[in-house]
DNA sequence: CTCATTTTGAAATTGAATTTCACTTTAACC
DNA sequence: GGTTAAAGTGAAATTCAATTTCAAAATGAG
């Protein structure tokens, strides 16, 4: 799947005129290969030790351009960072967040689907999208 | 219940062994008769107007202070500013926000509430609280 | 190879949240 | 009612991440 989305963004660079770059081939394997959920100041520290010449500012944008070609997502859990996850094609999942460590997991649940259409429906609202986020501990942090 | 919820305020001010001020009361008396999702900005210019020389770090400051008392809760939708609502005892809801016009209206749902219990458990996690929001368009914004 | 266009990275800027600090207010005590 | 220690206030300064600017470098179409 890491080559389908490599692919989905290199059409998306040649569609948009865009130019392909060392850099943001870099940070793309980086992303790809890495842990979801990473922030831009994490990447960029990431990336820093093998490649120092890379700055956060290309980091920020490249992650940008991610989002815009549907190949990443933006999110906030509340720690005041902005957070880059992969997308794959028409998947949806949600998550599960840990309040001491910061862990992240993810999880999908049709029943969630079914009743965000419902709730939609009976406050006359068109669903474009949600999203759904459980705070507690994880298993590694009870005790 | 905005009776109910300045009792608990000052009841938390005078535990904590703080000061009842003329701002604190202003800002509680505003806060609990406005509008629910108010940045601090956006409570700060409404009560510009009558009371001018409250500071934005007063309202700043009196917001925090809320939520410690438990009589509000921060919150974040994705546009760059916490805004704070009221919280009714025991009570929890989740959002519907246009992506629009930004309109925030509130929901509750036992079918969530419950399948989030099972969710966390068949992933090992002790849930404390969740957040469920749905991004769309409102009736208003449709066409 | 040339050249217009895009990209890059450092530095500057923005925007909101938060802290600092000198001054003011509150309330407990006499 | 006056005194005083502790807390509160507001303007200004600071922080922190995100975003923009700009001059220099890299890309790729012809």
């Amino acid at each position: 799947m890491n080559r389908v989305k490599k692919k989905i963004f290199h059409d998306f660079i040649a569609e948009k005129g865009l130019k392909s770059t060392r850099q943001r081939d870099i940070i793309l394997e980086a992303f790809l290969s890495t842990n979801r959920h990473l922030s831009i100041e994490e990447l960029y520290l990431h990336l820093r030790s093998a490649h120092p010449t890379i700055g956060y500012v290309t980091v920020y944008r490249t992650l940008k351009l991610f989002a815009e070609s549907g190949i990443a997502r933006e999110f906030q859990f509340g720690d005041g960072q902005t957070r880059y996850e992969h997308v794959a094609e028409g998947e949806h999942h949600d998550h599960l967040v840990c309040v001491l460590c910061g862990a992240i997991s993810e999880f999908s649940n049709a029943a969630v689907e079914a009743i965000q259409d419902e709730i939609a429906a009976s406050h006359g609202f068109v669903i474009r999208y949600h999203k759904m986020e459980l705070y507690g501990l994880c298993s590694a942090c009870q005790g």
